[in-house]
DNA sequence: TTGACAACTTACCTACTAGTAAGTAAGCTT
DNA sequence: AAGCTTACTTACTAGTAGGTAAGTTGTCAA
């Protein structure tokens, strides 16, 4: 190969492009542009826009699912310190301005994503509801976090919150999104000393 | 006028290809196909989409305030049932299958709006949240509804979820958004009796 | 040194986008 | 009857989209 990792380098820009401006709304000529290379280029690595989309998801997901296990292990018993980490994930994409998370963003985009991704992004959106059900669960069980209902159901309302207000978030300003992440560590009645250092 | 309701009728469908594909899903020829016109047709009346776009935005937030001033009126000493009415907008959208509400629709195409579209846009979303706001105050004021924090943030993070639970209904199903406005109304500690009526 | 393969490029295609210029037919006004 | 206006149509533009077929170049293995 003369070069190794140009089929990264796409895939990099891609993601960059998608966090930018959605699914639909990059094409293979911004990607060729910004890489020196010709449209053609991207069709040899990627013969179409689904198997580049759908490469993008499924990243996303090796890297979310890395992440989690780690966190899992590191932080078995301290579910409080798991929930600020997940919650503080959209955070490193909306620090960049105009940069949306890829929550809300494929959230946003979900009526164009081709059937392949689509699937994938489900499967990426259930497994994160999956834990945060989890640490809902153990943070109650643990007597650190207050709730009422189903841990389902509350998991599935706060993760509707967060894909919110990062979608939000990316159209405003960061701070928003800190706001309501505060709003739910109050909510969940997470005393404020454990919050100070999110 | 030969034909005096054009207008109205290319602003109607616009807002249905809105609902369905989002703002830069659709496109003047779908709307001519549908009307039976010629592109230019939309043109003349709309010269171009960010007219439309600011148009159909406008009409969403006359219909929107005079809802809100109507219930505010009749229901003004009740602002359970105000929530109830306030939680169940999106509802009319999200029964037609593959459609969204206004609400997340927006936001999620935020990136692709013009800039008399985002001004109008911002508007309604900053109405939409002020008069949550008032309600979740006066409910807390009249012992019905409890939470912790500062109204405006409280209503700024239900907001996000409610906005975040409309998309998702739009490609899973509307059950979703019902189990996130429960667990909204339970959090919020407000009985289920009155729930029940939603 | 030949041949195969990887990693491209050139050149092209069809479909669609918003938008425009010019023309037309009907109706209203004076 | 003349002239203006409304509400369009026909015909077009420039630009972008995703995608493809065929050719080119460099590297490596036999």
């Amino acid at each position: 190969m003369s070069n190794p990792d140009t089929k990264t380098r796409i895939l990099n820009e891609a993601q960059r492009l998608i966090h930018a401006y959605g699914y639909q709304g990059f094409s293979y000529k911004h990607i060729a542009e910004r890489l020196g290379l010709r449209n053609a280029a991207i069709h040899y690595h990627f013969p179409n826009k689904a198997d580049l989309g759908t490469a993008y998801v499924e990243r996303l997901l090796t890297q979310f699912s890395g992440y989690r296990d780690h966190l899992n292990q590191k932080y078995a018993n301290d579910p409080v310190l798991r929930l600020q980490r997940l919650t503080a994930i959209p955070l490193n994409y909306l620090s960049t301005p105009g940069m949306t998370c890829p929550l809300g963003m494929l959230e946003a985009d979900i009526r164009f994503l081709p059937a392949p991704m689509l699937q994938a992004t489900h499967a990426l959106g259930q497994a994160m509801r999956a834990w945060l059900a989890e640490i809902l669960e153990q943070g109650r069980a643990l007597g650190v976090m207050q709730f009422h209902g189903d841990a389902k159901t509350k998991a599935l309302a706060s993760w509707a919150m967060l894909q919110g207000a990062s979608l939000m978030a990316a159209s405003h300003d960061v701070e928003l999104y800190e706001q309501v992440v505060n709003q739910l560590f109050t909510d969940l009645r997470i005393d404020n000393a454990a919050q100070e250092t999110l």
